[in-house]
DNA sequence: GATTGACTTGGAGTGGACTCCAAGTTATAT
DNA sequence: ATATAACTTGGAGTCCACTCCAAGTCAATC
C-alpha cells in the first residue's frame, strides 16, 4: 500500500487558504474533529481533513453559517445520503436557498449591466423570499 | 401634479422588510441620508427612499458589506454612470465578484444534486479565487 | 547551553451588523 | 385628564466569525 501524506497545520493553511488560527478555531468549536497529534502534540492533517476544510470554505461561500454546516460535515464522504433522511431534507432546503440566491445575484448582475448599458433604468432584484410582499419592482 | 405619498418608518419597515431599528441604524452610520422629519420630529420616507433601502437589501444579498455600498447609493437613480468612471470600475469589479459567486453557488448545487443522486461522488466548488492554488479537486 | 522556529493552550479582543433599552415627546382615544 | 400608541434620541448589549496574544513545550541549530 501507499504512504498517505500528512500535513502540518501551516501546510494545511496554505493548501486550503484558511488561516491556522481559523483551523484551530474550527476545531475549538468542534466544527472539525479533534485533529490527530504527533508525539509532541502538534496537529497533523490528512487529505481527508483538507477536503473537509475545503467543504467548509465551499459552504461558507454560499452564506451558510458555521453552525448549520455540522450535519453536512458529519456525513462521511462516501456515505449513502438515503440513510440520513433529515440531512436529505436539509440538503434540499439548502439547495432551494442557494437557487434563490443565484436568482438574486443574477438580478444584481442584470441591474449592473443595465446601469452600465444605457444608465437610465434600474431593474434590481427582490427575488421576493424574505420581502413581506414578494413583489417585483422596477425603478424608473 | 400628483401628491407623492409619504411613509412612516413603520410603514417603510413593512414595505421593505427592513426593521425600524435597522433603518435608523443605516441612518446613524450615514448609509442613508438623514431622513426628512415632520414637525414633531418623526421621520418620513418617500418612494425614492424606499428604493434606496431596497437597493441596500439587494446588494446585501450579494454579500456586499455596508461600507462598500456607499458609492452605489450616492449615485442618483437616473444619473449617467459614464460620469462616474470610478463607480463604473467598481460596478464592473462587483459584477465579476458576483459572477464568481454564482459559479461557486452553482457548484454547490451540483454537489448537492450529485449527493442526492448517486450519493458516492463529491464534486464541490473551489472556483479558485481566494484559494492559493486555483485547483479543481474532486472527492472520490 | 542559548537561541530560533514551529508549534501548543486558554482566553481576550475586534469588527460588522444589528438589536434592544430607557427616557422623553407628541398625537389620538376614552 | 389620562392612558395608549407611535415615534424620538443616545447608548449599551449581542452574536458571529474570527484574530490576536501570552505563556509554555519541544526539536534542531549555532
Amino acid at each position: 500500500m501507499k504512504e498517505e501524506p500528512v500535513f502540518t497545520i501551516k501546510q494545511t493553511a496554505e493548501l486550503t487558504g484558511v488561516s491556522e488560527d481559523t483551523i484551530r478555531y474550527y476545531e475549538k468549536i468542534a466544527l472539525l474533529p479533534r485533529a490527530e497529534r504527533k508525539d509532541n502534540g502538534h496537529r497533523i492533517y490528512r487529505q481527508d481533513n483538507l477536503e473537509t476544510i475545503r467543504l467548509i470554505v465551499c459552504l461558507k461561500k454560499t452564506g451558510m453559517p458555521l453552525e448549520e454546516m455540522r450535519p453536512f460535515l458529519n456525513v462521511s464522504v462516501d456515505a449513502d445520503p438515503a440513510q440520513y433522511p433529515e440531512l436529505v431534507e436539509q440538503l434540499k432546503s439548502h439547495r432551494a436557498h442557494i437557487a434563490a440566491q443565484i436568482a438574486s445575484l443574477q438580478q444584481v448582475v442584470d441591474f449592473i449591466d443595465t446601469k452600465l448599458g444605457d444608465g437610465r433604468l434600474r431593474q434590481p432584484c427582490s427575488a421576493g423570499s424574505e420581502t413581506p410582499k414578494g413583489r417585483t419592482f422596477i425603478y424608473k
